[in-house]
DNA sequence: TATACTACTATCCTAAAGGATAGTAGTATC
DNA sequence: GATACTACTATCCTTTAGGATAGTAGTATA
């Protein structure tokens, strides 16, 4: 019978399950520049300038870099199209598409969160 | 009327807004150790030396300083109980559950992600 | 031929995160 | 009096992230 342990959701082991897995996201998502650059990518396919200019001061070299990152745990895909001279466009995967539900309550916990350190200015705990 | 504009979801200012409460979160919660603390807190409170043989690696300065910016986020409290030696413990807060739905995300897509690229080590794209 | 655009790479540097090691002040035990 | 525990702090060092600046190779335009 297993009953109660069932219900014991921290034990060690289910705690270290739960740090891997958390870690693991975060390891992705790290970075100051990642999920801007997501997050920019989800009005549609943008060139490697134009994601330069929509994140305002991010330098060649790490846009670059995290372009890689990105295309690495396949987030985005680079496409060369055979004109003449070639374009080339960074777009997301629908693989990116399974980070909506994380976005959003990371935007959510963020959202709320200002708006408490707000409140708490105006009106100080006693 | 704006019934068009209100099914725009990526306009600018909505990727900013998303973009800044996103990096709220990420800010809070960054660093190697403050969610493995967290979700070690959970088991309820413990003590400085506890803690730091719970996450088995972590010096006392990095964990006195991690301590001392989750109380500043009001996820822990330091509690001295008067007896002889006082002893000290450190618990979560109330507020702290405010972030179960974030670290439930996160954890999902971990698992999902760590799931993925093992199978894909099983079966490489074609 | 000069200028300018695209999509980058290369080199160097700074700042922040994190870790190793040692030490401190207090209490308690042997 | 020596050792050991608690809860830390202090100092130094390494690693990593990120940025500044310059350069490259190709194409196109004036």
């Amino acid at each position: 019978m297993e009953s109660k342990a069932d219900k014991i959701i921290h034990n060690k082991e289910t705690c270290n399950t739960n740090v891997t897995a958390v870690r693991d996201t975060l390891y992705v998502l790290n970075g100051k520049w990642k999920l801007p650059m997501i997050i920019a990518l989800t009005n549609g396919p943008k060139r490697f300038n134009e994601i330069q200019r929509a994140l305002g001061d991010i330098t060649p070299k790490i846009l670059s870099k995290e372009l890689r990152e990105l295309e690495l745990n396949e987030f985005v895909v680079r496409k060369v199209s055979s004109t003449v001279p070639v374009s080339i466009t960074y777009e997301l995967t629908p693989y990116s598409k399974s980070l909506e539900k994380v976005l959003e309550e990371l935007k959510n916990w963020g959202i709320e969160h200002r708006e408490r350190i707000i409140a708490s200015r105006r009106q100080p705990a006693a």
